[in-house]
DNA sequence: CGGAATCCGCTCGGATACTG
DNA sequence: CAGTATCCGAGCGGATTCCG
């Protein structure tokens, strides 16, 4: 843990790239997104994520939620019933962030079967002046 | 190589956040972005892009643009000259694609030191009960 | 100039088991 | 229900060296 330190200083760039490589560096990795997107909706529960993102381990879901928590992304709430009870809500900075991250999620829907077909073309041509 | 093959069947999570993981999986890393970034205003060279992205290794910048390559993303062209150039493009696809990335870039620069202080206070927190 | 190849540490991420 | 703990493999990513 505390790995996520990016040194900042000095770097530049394109003049935002540094900035676009700390936005990435939260939200990514492979779970974040799938995450926030489901609690943009309003306060999810720890057991619904782990149904609702589908093929995360908990091991992950417990990661991931502790870094949005951590950068600010999510509110964790602890109801001290029996049984416990959590819920993570997303802050306002992260609902400002689902727009930006819907224009991805069309980007990507839009052109998958041309990454895809652009894939194996690439890896058809690889394979022949592999031999 | 070759590990990008992401189990897409039946998986439908939130209606669309298997669409977005593949969308982070491709661009995400953490060069891609600043990659793509630069290679936005027109054909960008070898050399031009491993001072612009700073920060970025030799082999990094090899790794990324292969792939953004494979995943049509970028072209690559090889004018057999001497010393050797090599220049790499950005397709259609990879062009409306920057349009999102702009979205995030801009959220990371309105929020920036939000974060930073969410994270810090955190971590504060936490050091104060692991002790 | 534009890579490819190698070495090596670190982190990501899955599986499994245990807890309050 | 909502985690924590541990083990372990795979891949990311930096540094360095060599090549056409």
């Amino acid at each position: 843990m505390s790995q996520g330190n990016i040194d900042v200083s000095e770097q530049v760039s394109s003049g935002e790239a540094c900035t676009v490589l700390e936005a990435l560096q939260r939200v990514s990795g492979k779970w974040a997104i799938g995450i926030l997107l489901e609690a943009s909706n309003g306060p999810v529960r720890f057991t619904e994520l782990e149904r609702a993102v589908k093929g995360i381990s908990r091991r992950m879901l417990t990661l991931t939620l502790r870094n949005l928590e951590r950068d600010g992304l999510l509110v964790r709430t602890v109801y001290p019933t029996v049984p416990p009870k959590v819920e993570y809500t997303s802050t306002e900075m992260a609902l400002e962030l689902y727009g930006s991250l819907r224009g991805l999620t069309r980007w990507a829907e839009r052109h998958r079967d041309t990454i895809t077909a652009a894939r194996a073309r690439y890896d058809a041509a690889n394979a022949a002046d592999a031999r």
